[in-house]
RNA sequence: GGGCGUGUAGCUCAGCGGUAGAGCGCCGCCCUUACAAGGCGGAUGUCGGCGGUUCGAAACCGUCCACGCCCA
């Protein structure tokens, strides 16, 4: 790793030209080349600095960066360059998932406009397709990372397709299996007729729809029943009617057959305690083969279930509904049972929660079948309780709720998905029923009558793997030694079922309960600047490319990092990245200042006894920040951390040290050596604070300030533990005196540069050693011949008399002298009455009663002060 | 239906038991030799409603109202 000294070349005689405006268009790519170049990002597994593990929820190979993803990003890289600048050895994996739906929809698509599908071309072939799809046009997103300033690993990007991720899933594959964890079985999956797979609960969202709520007569006379459904083309696959067993209305039929309209077959009625005897009728159509619930009414009842779509969802029952769609089906049905009298009841619109594939957004038809299946309680369990003894750690900790209530209540995974993008399951089938599970370094048994399972796995069951099959699992490497477990994971609330869940499960199955990472920080979603969620649909996504190209990336990142609190929402709007570019630029021209003057980071600090009063009080301050920053970090505070460093470089050092310092400079001699030095330091710092959160523009300054090779592999600042709050008591009062003063001027109507003669008797206060520094940023001139006070401001036990040449604002200044006093005696009153209270005095602690009294004798002292003001003030 | 959460300045949000804050926006003055992507000054809130606990409540408890999210 390179050594960060000084480059000869970079003597401080000549200052280096910065222009007054900052363009990170100009720089951003150039410096992240660069830092790629030289490997700061590259981890070395066989180093003996401390690890330090960050994986990346590999993003979707189809994908491109959206704000979700920079937002994420800009934490992560903050957390690893701060710990790569405090000396760890630092590993951020990248790379993607194969995304099977997601990819295969996309080839399939591009087919499609040759007119062709993927059995046109047969499965080897297609696979094929892909894999040129994702060299030719796939991973759009890691180069898109690189605009971001993402210091990761690139020499060890992962594609969970790789040779190696596959043999990692082959291997769990198999233990699982030969664990009993892994099994077949026919069960009711969510099935989406348009991507022709089964795929996951967690990848069906619900929404409201308008559908409609048919209530149909079943059997006849004395012993008809009438149920209600949404789905009537169901009914075709009716297989019984089920009633609750207490319900005195259905007693009698229960045993009995009913005729089942439209199809003349008999179907019994049968008692079932999970039927809600409120819901309707009371009575519920039972159909096994098309609806969990009636599958499990049909297991215990020993019912048979019986299909009636294929997997297009297009009925399959010989009669006058074969070949049409379910909807057409549904309407076709409800019309024919009309005709025969049998519609009871019709609700339309009937607004209920429907079940749409997360991919295409198809309704979700559950369909009866043979899969794959994951026996997650064990495993849920280990998870749960990994979080429960406090060997991971969930940021903010309020989340743990959630994590505990989705872990304990897992259903079994369906694993399996009709695809031919993925890892294709290693089970294959003998001519005599055998049914053998092969393992990575297995010989797949050949011969007449055997193959291989057609199914793939699901994406997730791959990339539960990333945290140790990116570091050469299930080989025993280096890096998996070095650098697993993991450090922390940072990803979105959202995602905390999908991959964190697995990613647990399989971390502590695998690394033989090892979980894969100490801590999970969770950070909310992007939204607009009106706190609504971004959609395509809305109109209010934005590109993040675009904001970059515009701002730069250290304004995006900053303004996102500004408003990451924990598992939080983060709204985000032009104006504030504008007024985050706006920052970088302040901190380029502050920067620009502090070179000009001659700043320097060269030898020790001074003494203290060398320093002036506002040296002290900057450095006391910025040691302060720096622990500050050091606390937030380490609890995942990101708008804390940047708010605290944004306050304090604008406020403090920019606004009030900056303009100190300028007396300083000017007068020349020893306090102007003493304060170039501080100035670096203070800037050098700040910089360095800063630099993990706004790399780029940290960048190009520290270097420019230091001459060393790069700000990536500074040390990160520590708090040298200088304090001195004698240097602050002094400062705050010079800046309390100038803030009122300028307060007077702008009342009074002053123009900011106009000068004016003053007299300042300061004489036995704090205020004494800052004469020089008061005149400069006041504006005041030397009381000249014939100096004459028009108006004397006392303020903070000096007296700053002001010669307007007899023409002051009597109106102006006693509206003001008014206001201040009302502020000031109802301060009065407050805390006399706190104090006049003897439960406040006997009950209250010590130092809150201190500080009432300190607030009581301040306005006291304040009226006094007013009120001889307003008695010499003019008649007006 | 179950669970979680949120209502604080025009907007977006901090604060979570002892003088109501920030960013952006707004008003006024200014191109003061680092910066107009800037400087200086200013205005703005019955902290959702009602009860309670407390010497003291934006904060804690109860309740109501209004939103949001997740799960079924």
């Amino acid at each position: 790793m390179t050594d960060n000294t000084q480059r000869p070349d970079s003597g401080h005689d000549s200052t280096p030209e910065l222009p007054t405006q900052y363009t990170p268009a100009e720089v951003e790519g150039e410096l992240y080349e660069r830092w790629v170049e030289r490997g700061y990002f590259e981890a070395d597994a066989k180093s003996d600095k401390p690890p330090y593990t960050v994986v990346i929820p590999p993003p979707n190979v189809t994908g491109s960066l959206h704000l979700g993803h920079a937002f994420e990003h800009t934490l992560i890289d903050a957390l690893t360059r701060r710990k790569r600048m405090q000396g760890f050895e630092t590993l951020w994996q990248p790379g993607m998932d194969h995304a099977g739906i997601a990819t295969q929809n996309v080839v399939e698509r591009e087919l499609a406009k040759e007119g062709k599908s993927r059995h046109d071309l047969g499965r080897e072939a297609f696979v094929e397709r892909v894999w040129q799809w994702k060299g030719e046009s796939g991973g759009q997103i890691s180069g898109q990372m690189r605009r971001l300033g993402d210091g990761v690993a690139w020499s060890r990007e992962r594609f969970t397709m790789d040779e190696g991720l596959s043999q990692a899933v082959q291997t769990i594959f198999k233990r699982l299996y030969d664990d009993e964890l892994i099994y077949r079985a026919e069960r009711i999956i969510n099935w989406c007729p348009r991507c022709l797979t089964a795929i996951s609960d967690i990848e069906v969202n619900y929404q409201d729809d308008d559908g409609e709520l048919v209530s149909i007569r079943y059997g006849e006379g004395d012993s008809s029943i009438v149920v209600a459904t949404t789905r009537a083309e169901t009914m075709l696959g009716d297989t019984a009617v089920a009633v609750h067993p207490d319900d005195e209305r259905y007693r009698h039929l229960v045993g009995t057959e009913i005729e089942l309209p439209l199809t003349g077959r008999r179907i019994p009625v049968v008692a079932d305690a999970h039927v809600d005897p409120e819901f309707g009728t009371g009575a519920v159509k039972v159909t096994p083969a098309h609806d969990p619930n009636d599958f499990e009414i049909g297991q215990r009842h020993d019912l048979p279930a019986i299909a009636v779509m294929d997997e297009h969802a297009v009925i399959t029952v010989h009669g006058p509904f074969l070949g049409l769609d379910r909807m057409e089906a549904r309407s076709a049905i409800v019309a024919a049972l009309r005709a025969e009298g049998r519609i009871v009841a019709e609700k339309r619109p009937y607004v209920h929660s429907v079940g749409h594939c997360s991919r295409c957004n198809t309704t979700i038809e559950p369909r009866l079948s043979m899969q794959w299946w994951v026996k997650v309680a064990p495993l849920a369990k280990a998870a749960g309780d990994a979080v429960r003894d406090g060997r991971v750690a969930i940021h903010p900790q309020e989340m743990e709720k959630r994590y505990f209530d989705w872990v304990d209540n897992l259903h079994d995974w369906c694993i399996s998905r009709q695809l031919w993008w993925g890892h294709r399951i290693p089970v294959w089938y003998g001519p005599a029923g055998e049914v053998v599970c092969v393992g990575p370094d297995e010989q797949p048994p050949s011969g007449e009558g055997w193959h291989q399972d057609t199914d793939v796995l699901d994406t997730w069951f791959s990339s539960g793997l990333w945290p140790f099959s990116t570091l050469g699992w299930p080989e025993q490497t280096e890096s998996l030694a070095k650098f697993y477990p993991n450090s922390v994971l940072v990803t979105g609330y959202d995602i905390l079922f999908f991959w964190v869940a697995r990613m647990m499960m399989f971390g502590l199955y695998a690394m033989d309960g090892t979980p894969p990472f100490h801590t999970i920080a969770l950070h909310g979603m992007v939204r607009d600047q009106f706190g609504k969620k971004m959609s395509k649909s809305f109109g209010n996504a934005v590109n993040p490319l675009d904001w970059m190209d515009k701002y730069g990336s250290d304004a995006l990142r900053f303004t996102l990092a500004r408003g990451a609190n924990p598992g939080v929402d983060v709204p985000i709007g032009e104006d504030w990245v504008q007024g985050s570019r706006n920052f970088a630029n302040k901190l380029w021209n502050a920067t620009r200042f502090a070179l000009m003057n001659g700043a320097t980071v060269q030898g020790p600090l001074p003494a203290p006894e060398r320093m002036s009063a506002t040296d002290r009080w900057i450095l006391s301050r910025l040691n302060t920040v720096v622990a500050e920053v050091d606390a937030y970090y380490d609890d995942y505070q990101f708008a804390k951390l940047s708010d605290a460093l944004f306050h304090f470089a604008w406020d403090e050092v920019f606004d009030w040290y900056v303009e100190l310092s300028k007396t300083t400079f000017q007068a020349g001699g020893e306090a102007a050596e003493v304060s170039k030095r501080v100035l670096g330091e203070v800037v050098d710092v700040t910089l360095r604070l800063l630099h993990p959160v706004i790399p780029f523009v940290t960048e190009t300054l520290w270097t420019a300030l230091t001459g060393r090779e790069s700000v990536v592999i500074a040390e990160w600042p520590q708090d040298s533990a200088f304090r001195d709050a004698a240097a602050e008591a002094e400062i705050a009062e010079v800046q309390r005196v100038v803030t009122e003063v300028r307060r007077f001027r702008s009342d009074q109507g002053l123009q900011p540069g106009q000068r004016v003669p003053a007299r300042l008797t300061l004489a036995g206060t704090l205020l004494a050693p800052h004469e020089d520094a008061i005149r400069q940023l006041l504006r005041l001139q030397p009381e000249g011949e014939g100096f004459h006070a028009t108006a004397t401001l006392p303020v903070a036990g000096a007296i700053v008399a002001l010669d307007l040449s007899g023409t002051i604002d009597v109106a102006a200044e006693r509206k003001r002298l008014t206001k201040d006093l009302g502020l000031a005696e109802k301060e009065k009153a407050d805390t006399t009455g706190k104090l006049g209270n003897e439960a406040f005095l006997a009950k209250a602690p010590e130092p809150v009663v201190a500080k009432i009294r300190a607030r009581l004798s301040t306005a006291e002292a304040d009226i006094a002060r007013i009120t001889a003001q307003l008695g010499a003030l003019p008649e007006a």
